[in-house]
DNA sequence: ATGGTTGTTGGACAA
């Protein structure tokens, strides 16, 4: 079973490339975040001509979450319980076979002390409560995303230069730490304990890219009946050096 | 250094 996830920063902008990696590489599932459009204008039909269903939750503009699957997708749920004034469609949840699986993609928050950070952090709280809503049905669980925190300082090329940013503040790492410590592990880094430059974001902006100066802020985090079937997680940075990249690359789960 | 880039949209705003 291969899940990946990948803020593709517009379906539409990105589609030709989703569509190539998605044919050579055939997850079974892919999660998308930032497709930046209503759900009735994704392009459902050319993920379908790939043997895949789309599940999309979607607004005008900004943010954007799918769940795409080979197989039957059930018990869908579409938003982040917590909060029914939350238009930002940034959470979809299903069933795959014995696996429930997350997209999502958590506010950015920037910057510090504004109304956005507050947003952020009460994103995360409420995202707390539904991992440990879900850690009691002792599934296998799998929440893959653009989590916008860089968790610790081997995950940022320049850490101190990020310390006043909504990424990295001390704060927001506290609030994935309490997301992780409730029973929840970040497959890639325990699979990857001490490898560094290891990042699934380049900013596009005073080369970024070229000079390698990325962030680790797009994870899967699993439950422990998940963390037990797990084989690899790589990052795939071939897609960020294409022409119209996005500016994330996408991440590939392994699992038994 | 108040820049730099991309996307949506058709001027800012978000990232």
């Amino acid at each position: 079973m291969h899940i990946a996830t990948w803020n593709v920063n517009s379906i539409r902008a990105r589609l030709p490339i989703v569509l190539d990696w998605l044919h050579a590489n055939e997850p079974d599932i892919l999660l998308l975040q930032e497709t930046k459009g209503e759900a009735e204008t994704f392009p459902a039909l050319d993920f379908q001509a790939l043997g895949y269903q789309s599940h999309v939750v979607g607004q005008k503009s900004y943010n954007g979450v799918a769940l795409i699957s080979r197989h039957p997708v059930t018990d869908l749920m579409i938003s982040l319980p917590g909060d029914k004034d939350d238009a930002h469609a940034r959470y979809i949840e299903g069933t795959v076979h014995d696996l429930r699986v997350a997209s999502l993609y958590l506010p950015n928050g920037n910057p510090l002390g504004s109304d956005k950070y507050a947003y952020k952090l009460a994103w995360m709280s409420r995202l707390k409560s539904r991992m440990d809503e879900l850690l009691k049905t002792e599934r296998a669980v799998i929440l893959g995303g653009d989590f916008n925190v860089i968790p610790e300082p081997e995950d940022v090329y320049a850490p101190q230069a990020w310390e006043g940013d909504a990424l990295y503040a001390l704060e927001t790492r506290k609030a994935f730490r309490e997301l992780i410590h409730s029973g929840y592990t970040d497959a890639f880094r325990a699979l990857h304990a001490h490898e560094t430059e290891a990042y699934t974001f380049w900013d596009y902006q005073a080369g970024a890219w070229q000079k390698n100066e990325g962030l680790r802020i797009d994870h899967f985090l699993l439950s422990p009946e998940a963390v037990d079937r797990l084989a690899s997680c790589i990052i795939d940075k071939k897609p960020r050096a294409l022409e119209k990249a996005s500016d994330h690359t996408p991440v590939v789960l392994s699992l038994l």
